[in-house]
DNA sequence: GTGAAAGCGCTAACAA
DNA sequence: TTGTTAGCGCTTTCAC
């Protein structure tokens, strides 16, 4: 679609910088320092600023200071769909807005093609720094987003690099847990729900999930893995498989809350129960996750947090460039128990109806 | 927290439209028609800037393109954390960025503090129209958004006056059928969880499920109605009351489809059937409506759609002041039929365990 | 169809 | 501590 245009640059003129100025009777830079850093401005002339401001309902104009500072940051993120992500970018605009930088949202929406235009915004030098969290250092034919120098931090999923500090959940620590909570239960044959295959996150969980079974003594080869992409919809397909499966575990770790939902949702439809026949723990902790039916056990993450706490790291390296950062924040993810898990049933085989008809 | 400083000013200097200019050969003025309206370009000085764009992944900066040029609509938003606000704001931003449009986003986050700042925004002619949400016109002190003179759109929620196009759902359409759907199954007492009281959405859903009520032959003395807020967490707080009546109904229409299922999930925590016992229509069709349990009939609203509506006819008010615009767009809302949703049990009153105990 | 030139509203050297 | 001044990168008259 062409832009539509404007007729009349006509405007109803507003209050600018200038009018908040003469009304205080200061110069606009004193204005702008009154706002900025009110600590170097005398505290008198700051209260008159302010008093001026307030009183013609002053308003600074983003645009022109975002021109001028050039302060901003960008989000890379594989998807805005996903409940997960939109809490991390408000953890994150909540950090920013505080130290007076905006963001701006560069979201993949699962097309990969889609860097290419982030990485020219960054190369235009419209950023002061970025935080990653699609896993991957994005890439326009051969120029990387590493190769503008600017500060990155990855955020919700690694990105190889020293000088690239990552703030993560203990994705791993979390899959071992979730596999030593099933085998507590009992659970002997286990099943693990996968993310997209290759992204970081997605190993993370799977390698934990794969400690917390070797651990129990139990073989791995026996652990049933099936590729998801987090989605409800994933959920019920991987149940689908499920049922048709001779012998399937009882023991299921889903590597996201929505397909554990799915997932359940499909099996208990064909009559499998859970927890009964069937154990589920989910990941992320949505506030969904209460309310389904049962109410589901999982691992809770933190999101809000990791976003402030991306920012903040990020805040720091454009501030001073070359003070040493953490490589790693792990941030402590626990398991909230609740009804989707329970007791392995005697037989380690999942009853289903066909099952139970027969025997 | 005080803006963290930026110590250096130094850029690594990006590509910028003076850039595409020379290597393009032509004056920063035809790149920047080239770029925002190819038509009025000769197609081979086009394809030069075209060129040269690709050339040297050269991005315009939004900054700079919004301070000269001024176009920028704002949504004020009763909150982000609803789902159903955040896809009509997507709706709205497609529309709005096709037309070369930023948006501001106003979130009020149901605080209704926050809105005087976004009238100070406006009058301080930062936007050049404004989409409501939020259901009335804000104000700050004795000033209304009214008064900036700027074309307002109404969204979701209608708000008086002649001059501000409506663009909402069927709600009072969709609470009678509602009501018809539920009395067509049998049921003969009925109960509503509202929404906030006394907003424009809930009036007309209420007004509608009256309407439906009345028509069926019942008397609307007998429709018990709970006060809800939208959330999970009034629809469990709703359930405890039900819980507590002697003879509550047996046909419930949620104004939302969270409180519908948290509703849900209480009853039959304390042994209330769904839809055996009681039926349960919600509204808004939140894509989890399909997995909790049992499925939720409910009432779909097309919400990006709304916000495209909106957003379209917000522009054409930018770009032709007093062209007419249809001061109503009233979209249809399907009913949904799914499992929530039955044939009234033979004793009007809901069976609960205490009852089926004494009976 | 195209170029020259004037800012949009603000911040940040630099001086005072 | 404050004011002066010079733009940030782009769009848009206005003239050609």
């Amino acid at each position: 679609m062409a832009p539509s245009r404007k007729p009349l640059p006509t405007k109803p003129r507003a209050a600018g910088i200038t009018d908040v100025a003469r009304l205080a009777g200061v110069s606009t830079a004193t204005v702008s320092r009154a706002l900025m850093t009110p600590d170097r401005v005398k505290p008198a002339t700051r209260d008159a600023v302010m008093a001026a401001v307030a009183a013609i309902g002053y308003t600074p104009n983003q645009a022109a200071r975002s021109l001028r500072a050039r302060r901003t940051a960008m989000v890379i993120t594989p998807t805005i769909s996903n409940v997960v992500f939109g809490e991390i970018v408000r953890g994150i605009d909540d950090a920013l807005s505080d130290a007076g930088y905006g963001l701006i949202i560069g979201n993949l929406d699962n097309k990969r093609e889609r860097e290419s235009y982030f990485v020219d915004l960054a190369f235009a030098g419209q950023v002061d720094g970025i935080l990653l969290m699609n896993g991957w250092m994005p890439k326009k034919d051969d120029r990387s987003l590493r190769d503008t120098g600017l500060p990155l931090v990855a955020l919700n999923s690694a990105v190889d690099g020293p000088d690239i500090p990552k703030v993560v959940v203990q994705d791993r620590e979390a899959g071992t847990e979730a596999a030593a909570h099933l085998v507590a239960l009992g659970h002997r044959s286990l099943g693990y729900i996968s993310g997209p295959l290759g992204s970081w996150v997605q190993n993370e969980r799977w390698q934990g999930f794969c400690d917390g079974v070797t651990a129990a003594g139990l073989d791995l080869a026996t652990v049933v893995h099936w590729r998801g992409d987090y989605s409800f919809a994933a959920g019920t397909a991987v149940a689908e498989e499920f049922l048709r499966q001779a012998d399937p575990p009882t023991g299921i770790f889903a590597a996201s809350d929505e397909m554990a939902i799915g997932f359940i949702k499909r099996i208990r439809q064909a009559g499998v129960a859970v927890p009964e026949h069937v154990s589920v723990v989910g990941f992320d902790g949505i506030k969904f996750a209460r309310f389904c039916e049962p109410t589901l056990t999982t691992i809770h993450q933190p999101l809000q947090e990791m976003g402030r706490i991306g920012a903040s790291i990020l805040l720091e390296m454009i501030n001073a460039p070359g003070a040493p950062q953490p490589e790693w924040t792990r941030m402590p993810v626990p398991l909230i128990p609740r009804d989707s898990t329970g007791p392995a049933p005697k037989r380690s085989r999942a009853r289903r109806p066909v099952t139970v008809a027969s025997s």
